[in-house]
DNA sequence: TTGAAAGCGCTAACAC
DNA sequence: GTGTTAGCGCTTTCAA
């Protein structure tokens, strides 16, 4: 029974032959309807193909539970895991959630957050570019918003990784698993892996640590970059050639390890090499790379909580201040560290076959 | 100047000292509007931080330069492929892409389905989860709808990879660049799947084809079960062995090789290996895979493009008719079948340092 | 250009 | 439980 035009609320009332309040409170107070009127107007919806106007809906008062998110790319790994934690998160909580790309533009970004605002979705995630200047978008809205993936003193929901602990993190495995000499590797333009050199710096301070440099080169942190800082290194004489290679991702220290094998030398037995990203690729290559677990799942979750969280405050004359969340990291140590699981690559709980 | 209650397009009227009329005209007809005026009204709405209420607006008749589209998940490769073309191609004619994530639930992606219906958006663009008996989802909505990366018989639109041509295309990589003996490994249990077998079936019946056999083994085409047949076919007498393995999936070949290389022999000196999918990740594994070249982003192109050929149309009239849409593929043929590009990996263009 | 007014389809509040 | 009705914020039309 196609029909032209749109069927509304009063098509489904008189083909069912109820009032056309009992039609929406069939949808939205199903407890308010006789079972039999229920099932009969129900049946009537489906058979007219009835899709109730969400436009209507919302506009009449009625409750969004929706979430937007909005990334700023879909290019990158840590924006597919948040987005992953977060749709599962909100579903969890009987949420749905809509997800945009910005595509690293900014004016673009700013035109889903209206969008999302100005459809009144139950509240905002946004993971903002990776830029060094980065500042929170001044929102007027009273929607709940929560920012991943960044820290920033300004008013305002964060949720990000614990970066310093990350450096920290591998720094320790570094040097308590008997490195005698260590050599950090990378780009740190961008805040967060800044803060994973500080925290390296700061573990490296502390007292059973052993000799370590950073090498701040590589113009983009590529598997290029990584494959000429490792020959270099490897390259050295003995004496001077690092044993434990750090690279501040794991893109360069997938091509570090490829550099080290391209000079002549063995990893881990000569040089060992860890990265810092949690990337499910560190499973796949020649050698299983030592990271962290992958981490922008948690992240997406986290921000979801906060939304739900600032929901169920609905205390909205409060002043908003800074609330900050770190995810802290743990270690995934594997093989190109000495971990050897030989089955690590074939590990049936990975399936990278999207990945594609 | 932070209001506790939503900023409406009267209050913006009031404050520039303007009909509301002019406001709604300033944002949906600038050029009935004043210059001058224009830029009073925008520029109060933006101090007063004013959102167009985008349901008012749809409510009102406004037309929605946005699609939805519908994704299975968020871990498979292809999905995040279509996510990227439709979104780029989206954009370049002047609309905004939302996506949602199913999480393969099918009653989830109705609920989204009927969500983007019932807010009205331009056009929906859908990737039904991948299942042997999947079916259209009867639209009982006027918006235009494109089905991606499945085909079927159904009335409809459809875009897909040209599974057939996939599979015709790396038997005859095979055969032509001189194997004796091929094995085709892997578990059609899905359509597409079956499709490349097909495809092979027909290249291999072809004038100078070389023996072949498909081992429809392996419950999952995971990696680990490319490691077992790759394993198994390198073990056999040398009589038997077959020089060259097409793997159904990516992640199948990725497997295989290090089946073959766990048995002792050489990828690809003594057994070529190649795979079906596109994958990104076969560069980065321990020698960089042939298949073919991503096809999810050019599908996503596609769709978006049947999406706005339907709106264009607008010949509501019509009976819906089957049209379908093949994607062909082209060759990567890399270093797993001898093709030895060895900086293959370090290719600056291929940056997955997002797959994390 | 302006001001006034008619809905768009629905929810919620009301009397029944 | 049912039927009726008043808006929600906006776009559009129309006369001024």
């Amino acid at each position: 029974m196609p029909r032209r035009t749109t069927i509304t609320i009063t098509d489904v009332a008189r083909e069912a032959g109820v009032a056309l309040g009992s039609v929406s409170n069939a949808f939205n107070h199903p407890d308010k309807v006789r079972p039999e009127t229920l099932e009969r107007i129900l049946e009537t919806a489906d058979r007219l193909g009835y899709a109730p106007n969400q436009n209507a809906r919302m506009l009449a008062g009625g409750r969004n539970r929706l979430f937007g998110l909005i990334l700023p790319g879909l290019d990158h790994g840590i924006s597919l895991q948040i987005a992953n934690g977060a749709s599962a998160e909100a579903r969890k909580h009987g949420y749905g959630l809509l997800m945009a790309s910005a595509q690293t533009d900014e004016k673009t970004a700013r035109q889903y957050r209206d969008y999302f605002t100005g459809t009144r979705v139950a509240g905002i995630l946004m993971q903002p570019p990776a830029v060094r200047d980065w500042k929170p978008l001044d929102s007027p809205s009273h929607i709940p918003l929560a920012y991943l993936d960044v820290q920033n003193d300004a008013p305002g929901h964060y949720v990000a990784a614990d970066n310093l602990a990350i450096g920290e993190l591998l720094a320790r495995h570094a040097f308590q698993s008997g490195a005698r000499r260590v050599a950090v590797i990378g780009n740190p333009t961008l805040n967060r892996l800044a803060l994973r050199v500080e925290g390296m710096r700061q573990a490296f301070a502390s007292g059973a640590a052993c000799p370590y440099e950073v090498l701040e080169a590589g113009a983009w942190n590529s598997a290029h970059d990584g494959l000429d800082l490792g020959r270099l290194l490897a390259e050295r004489p003995e004496e001077e050639r690092p044993d434990f290679i750090i690279a501040l991702t794991d893109t360069l220290a997938t091509g570090a390890i490829s550099g080290v094998r391209a000079a002549g030398l063995r990893v881990p037995n000569d040089i060992r090499v860890a990265g810092c990203d949690g990337n499910p690729l560190a499973w796949t290559g020649p050698v299983p790379l030592t990271t962290v677990a992958p981490i922008g799942y948690e992240i997406g979750r986290r921000g979801v909580r906060q939304l739900i969280a600032q929901i169920d405050e609905e205390d909205p004359g409060e002043a908003v201040e800074n609330h900050q969340e770190l995810v802290r990291p743990f270690l995934l140590a594997r093989a190109s560290t000495g971990v050897n699981r030989s089955d690590d690559f074939a590990d049936p709980d990975i399936d990278i076959s999207g990945y594609l």
